[in-house]
DNA sequence: CGTTTTTTGTAACTGAGTTGCATCTAGGAT
DNA sequence: ATCCTAGATGCAACTCAGTTACAAAAAACG
């Protein structure tokens, strides 16, 4: 299938062996456009065979070689999605159920240098990052 | 002395008893300006007879009375500050050894309108959190 | 003081994430 | 096709940040 062509360049640019763990877990999360939770992975992974410690290998493998990115929510767990647009991307979090949605541009450039100039112990900055919490509209009903 | 005494209006405010656990955190955060890790305040309370617990109740306590901020470094373990300018108040988190300096100045209003068009599950947002990473000129140094 | 409510210490627990080690397998070499 | 080896996986046991239950202590306030 098609999209099974896009996972095996992924893994092949990346030097990593094309593994039914690695690929299922690829598959999940293009699958999925919202990052997901690490137990909400463990779960869908299981069914499939894939033992807990293979996720969490999996997910910081894919995440040093860049293929995915960690999301912080400010809870203890940690969640992942699959890295299409480069850079400009971030979230908003629902402050209650933890929902995230995307969005992109956020021109930081001038953020960045303002924050520089300010601050003496930095003098390069490599990613940033910038989150919006609020509640959702299903939560804000509530 | 002074600082005591800010600290104590800062308790009463909130509606806080004034016990020393919790005038012994409050020197802490804002002896030392940047934040620190629950770790660090676990160690130095410690040595004043305060319980590990007691230090994760009065970060909890104190967060959710607004007195002191949770910054996100991305690793497990959280750190705390005092929260002295109000809102635009951000950082600069070292990749390495995980240093955290503050800046202010980041006018995310327009920046805020512009997600939330994009966005069709929120329509308003509380706070947010733009944070730089990058390695701190020891860090880079080596 | 004495009473009430909040705060604290102790100890035991939870659960996310990690580590060690034996086994397995993808994929290149023979 | 078969062999070989580095890399990948499963399993079990571990670590450690953060939580919970409950009894003891100490603020606040009359």
């Amino acid at each position: 299938m098609k999209s099974n062509r896009t996972i095996e360049s992924i893994l092949e640019t990346s030097g990593l062996k094309k593994t039914d763990a690695r690929i299922a877990l690829l598959e999940l999360l293009i699958r999925n456009k919202k990052p997901l939770s690490v137990k909400e992975i463990t779960v869908k992974l299981s069914n499939k065979g894939v033992d807990r410690v293979t996720v969490y290998r999996m997910l910081e493998t894919m995440h040093k070689k860049g293929i995915i990115r960690r999301v912080e929510t400010g809870e203890r767990e940690a969640q992942y999605e699959i890295i299409d647009t480069h850079g400009d991307h971030h979230h908003v979090i629902c402050l209650d159920c933890k929902k995230v949605s995307d969005f992109t541009g956020c021109d930081a450039d001038k953020l960045i240098a303002k924050a520089l100039s300010q601050v003496k112990d930095f003098k390069s900055i490599s990613h940033h990052s910038f989150d919006l919490f609020g509640l959702c509209n299903a939560c804000a009903r509530k």
